[in-house]
DNA sequence: AACCAATGTTGGTCTCACCAACGTATCACG
DNA sequence: CGTGATACGTTGGTGAGACCAACATTGGTT
């Protein structure tokens, strides 16, 4: 219907939509923090919520793979804002640990996070975002969150 | 609620959301075509239902930026798909078609691209899928898309 | 004629998903 | 107990895609 929009084609495909607003959603966070606090923000969340995690494991309930959460971990710990140590009952792993800055880091990310999102989605009323938000969670909890 | 899940905070937030579902959509992709596959189909999509466009126009349309749709462009050229010439009009312009070879692709593309959808949607009903398509159609009407 | 804007093009950065390989550590099993 | 399979972290590299910057050509304006 807007003229000088996507052809029908994409328009029907949930994955080119999810695909848009995602890079709107990026797009919308560089406004307003380095791109990479994204990831910061997701391990730390994570880390606020499960407590201690092995990094493969940081990767497993993110659905990011266990090379990228290395560099993501890496820099957390450059900044002071998680703690790696080995953990003594295996010592294959490296326990992560958030620290105070971390947490504090985590909830300025949040609303900033916040701030995206009501930007994004403008154009939806409460009840709409709910519907989205549940249909989303739906499609991703039908598929495993592979990579490891 | 999925013991092995992301936390709350990731949950509740669009954007995250689309874009883990848009990765999902790219993997899902990778296994059935060249994951490039995907531009082409937006760029063929797009010159079927709007006709002739400029490289510019493309962009405009399809939230690409020019520089991108450059590339495509060349690679749909070399592939036989689409032919550029320069508008007798405007010079500046390239006027991109797509060729009956072009044609027939998209119709390849789109029967893959369905496949791909069916999987990436298997945990919603026709009604929810419609939803969701409005849904995440309003939220991109909201915006303007923006590169050029 | 002189200036400004648009277009295509090239080149480069950054995030992120992915693949491959390696060393260390753990575990299961014969 | 030893041996082989497996898991984990780490490094290095590929490729798509969103960006930014710069340039030459062309068109429009004044």
């Amino acid at each position: 219907m807007t003229d000088p929009g996507a052809p029908a084609l994409l328009r029907n495909l949930a994955s080119w939509q999810a695909g848009r607003v995602s890079t709107l959603g990026a797009r919308f966070t560089a406004a307003r923090m380095p791109l990479e606090a994204r990831s910061d923000f997701a391990v730390l969340a994570t880390l606020r919520e499960y407590g201690e995690l092995s990094q493969t494991e940081l990767g497993r309930r993110l659905g990011l793979d266990r090379n990228n959460v290395n560099g993501i971990v890496t820099r957390l710990e450059n900044n002071g804002h998680v703690e790696r140590r080995t953990d003594p009952a295996d010592r294959r792993r490296n326990i992560v640990a958030s620290t105070a800055a971390g947490l504090q880091h985590l909830d300025d990310l949040h609303a900033l996070a916040l701030d995206v999102q009501n930007e994004l989605l403008v154009a939806l009323d409460p009840d709409e975002r709910h519907q989205l938000r549940v249909l989303l969670e739906k499609v991703l909890t039908s598929h495993p969150a592979q990579p490891a």
